[in-house]
DNA sequence: CATCTGTCCTTACTTCGTAAAGGACAGCGC
DNA sequence: GCGCTGTCCTTTACGAAGTAAGGACAGATG
């Protein structure tokens, strides 16, 4: 038996590599069992490597877990009324939170930071330029209506319950649902 | 200095202590520093008297927790319609949310149990009653509609921040924006 | 009185987050 | 070649968390 140093990692660490690992293991087993070590386990590598690319350790971690299932981006470059600009932000950020049921909590929890508050900016920005004058009011409507609807339906897909049989969050139905609401919501922004 | 045996507590632990103790931990410093230790402690208790009213441990006790802050209830004696049956419902559930956005997380995701559920079909039963046809997905749309609402209302309020001033999630603005919403719902459910 | 039952405590083990310190390695100048 | 320096990772260690197992005590019941 040769003795492997076992030192440096066989693919070196990266935050993003971090974010893949994490959200697998969120999606898979649940938040609580999302830990540094399984972390760490996952990369190939000890667990407090991790905090060399993220000082603040598990708030980080998690902060930037949030940021990154809620921010989305919308192509601005065709024209487009600001309905359908809306409708295209709400479908964005409707599979970017269920591609991602784990991290769920945590994206309604936590206040936008970072790249996600920037997008948020940028979709007002987008609203008003395409002639909606309540552009921020329109956003937060938006926003709370892609987070109740998301949450009610990864509820009801029952990933959060031990043995259910964890289908798909994503549905036809839940689908046909979202897009029959936002046709509602909009239709009252429009007053 | 005389040594008390400090056995048994001044007043006996019941589920309904163990629960306002729960929550005035989570709403005050947050979920991540709700324990049983410091539950116990806030209880006059060792943190292993709790698992004899909650033997599944901490995780029973999120459970009700989450079943505690969403279960809500509106009197049927008075006749009304559908209508205002729904907004009845819909203004119950966000305070009931609003007055422990501690566990707010725990609610969003959690699948409804127990009373919660039981309130949930006693809300469609009462829409059913009142003329509705498709009461229960009346019934999940008021449920995001909520859910949502009170989740960006909560990011707002920088509840979660560490050191945000934590003003109270329950704001004049935030009743309005509501109450505009929930007439558009509602009237998005009548055709 | 003795016994039983329900309530709470003590102890002990495992796992977690993370502070502190050190080791391996690449690239550099000499 | 040799040593320096910075980056990335490991080792070790400590306090705090959840909870399994068993003990102690009060009050009820006989």
């Amino acid at each position: 038996m040769i003795a492997v140093p076992a030192k440096r990692p066989p693919v070196p660490l990266s935050l993003e590599r971090i974010i893949d690992a994490a959200l697998h293991i969120a999606d898979g087993q649940g938040l609580r069992r999302l830990t540094m070590r399984r972390l760490g386990d996952a990369l190939q590598v000890e667990a407090m490597a991790i905090y060399h690319h993220l000082p603040r350790g598990k708030e980080a971690l998690l902060d930037v877990l949030a940021e990154h299932v809620t921010t989305v981006h919308v192509d601005p470059s065709e024209p487009a009324s600001w309905q359908d600009r809306a409708r295209a932000w709400a479908r964005a950020g409707r599979t970017a939170l269920l591609e991602h049921p784990g991290v769920l909590s945590l994206a309604l929890t936590k206040p936008p930071k970072g790249s996600a508050l920037i997008a948020i900016r940028e979709q007002a920005e987008q609203l008003r330029d395409a002639g909606l004058a309540d552009a921020a009011g329109a956003v937060r409507a938006l926003r709370a209506y892609v987070f109740g609807s998301v949450a009610v339906e990864v509820q009801q897909s029952g990933w959060a319950d031990p043995d259910a049989t964890v289908r798909d969050a994503r549905t036809a139905e839940g689908e046909r649902e979202f897009e029959d609401g936002l046709d509602a919501l909009i239709s009252g922004l429009e007053r």
